[in-house]
DNA sequence: TATTGTTATACTCTATAACTATA
DNA sequence: TATAGTTATAGAGTATAACAATA
């Protein structure tokens, strides 16, 4: 029915990260004994548990370097995605960052109610067209470069080599999925 | 205290992947009218969301793969590092795959109830020490099988060149993380 | 009838804190 | 006091189903 941009104050996000953060080893446990030295080999052989643990890697980076803007890498894509295609309808986007069109509506109230998205009418009534605010504008270019600062926290980790191979090798998952 | 292996049945999980899967674009809704290319180059040259997006075919694939086992990715890691260092305790567990302590509990629970490992005491009654019994390996055997295929559905989405530079790059992040 | 956005609900995964028993 | 395992609880993310408005 095309409501009312909805006001609705969703709950303030943890301002850190709140995903999968890997255990901090604690402290060696007490007494500096060695512990014997536990086999990965069974999965560090499969190139999928790999992509895991980068994947894991790549989200509590990315959480500590954009936390000074309280921005997780969901609201990141969209911000993104709404800026590359201004007016574009709440289907279209969840459709190609492969959420569910309701599983979209949360993120997106969230932003509209930081004053960074707004939902504009269409000539279809039913549909709203994404665009971002001047603010949200902004953030984004904040958010940009502190991400450019993440991406290259992950070049050093695996090399300026390894990231272009990422980049050439992984491109096939990049392709709307 | 090392309480009595607990024989808690715990709520069945779907034997399909419930973990984050695509949107199967509906059907290029109702006609096929081409809708307007939505541009994603500003997410898929960050090697961060390509991981992301490699992360989420793995594990529907690997779900999809695994279904007639009903083997989640944790269940399986947990399986294959306990087959590979038996009498492990949970905290030694937890901490290779980078999950609490607490958090570990539930998958080992539903793998115990279904008789695929067992919490075996030791000379520390605190502790437990974990094994997979016969039918634990031999289930585990299918699923290698199965993790195999899965490997090489992976193997033909990247190419054999990919699949081996993807190994070789993301090692950094096997290790102990 | 079909589609868009929304609400309601449920489930998985993970985290933290408090508790028990052991050391 | 510190540690291992457990329980309780909470939060984020995503799923499905049903609904109203609109096409």
């Amino acid at each position: 029915m095309a409501h009312q941009p909805r006001r609705t104050l969703r709950r303030a996000p943890k301002a850190d990260e709140t995903l999968t953060r890997p255990r901090k080893r604690p402290a060696t446990q007490g007494t500096d004994e060695q512990r014997p030295p536990i086999s990965l080999d069974g999965l560090t052989s499969l190139a999928g548990y790999l992509i895991r643990q980068a994947q894991l890697w790549v989200f509590e980076d990315f959480n500590g370097t954009l936390a000074p803007l309280d921005i997780r890498p969901a609201q990141y894509s969209i911000l993104v995605v709404v800026r590359d295609n201004p007016g574009l309808s709440q289907m279209a986007l969840s459709e190609v960052l492969g959420i569910s069109r309701s599983g979209i509506i949360p993120p997106l109230d969230e932003l509209q109610s930081r004053g960074l998205l707004e939902r504009l009418p269409t000539s279809d009534r039913r549909t709203h067209a994404l665009h971002l605010t001047a603010a949200g504008t902004a953030l984004l270019a904040l958010a940009d470069s502190l991400v450019q600062q993440h991406e290259r926290r992950l070049m050093d980790k695996v090399g300026s080599r390894g990231h272009q191979q990422l980049l050439q090798v992984l491109e096939v998952f990049g392709r709307n999925r």
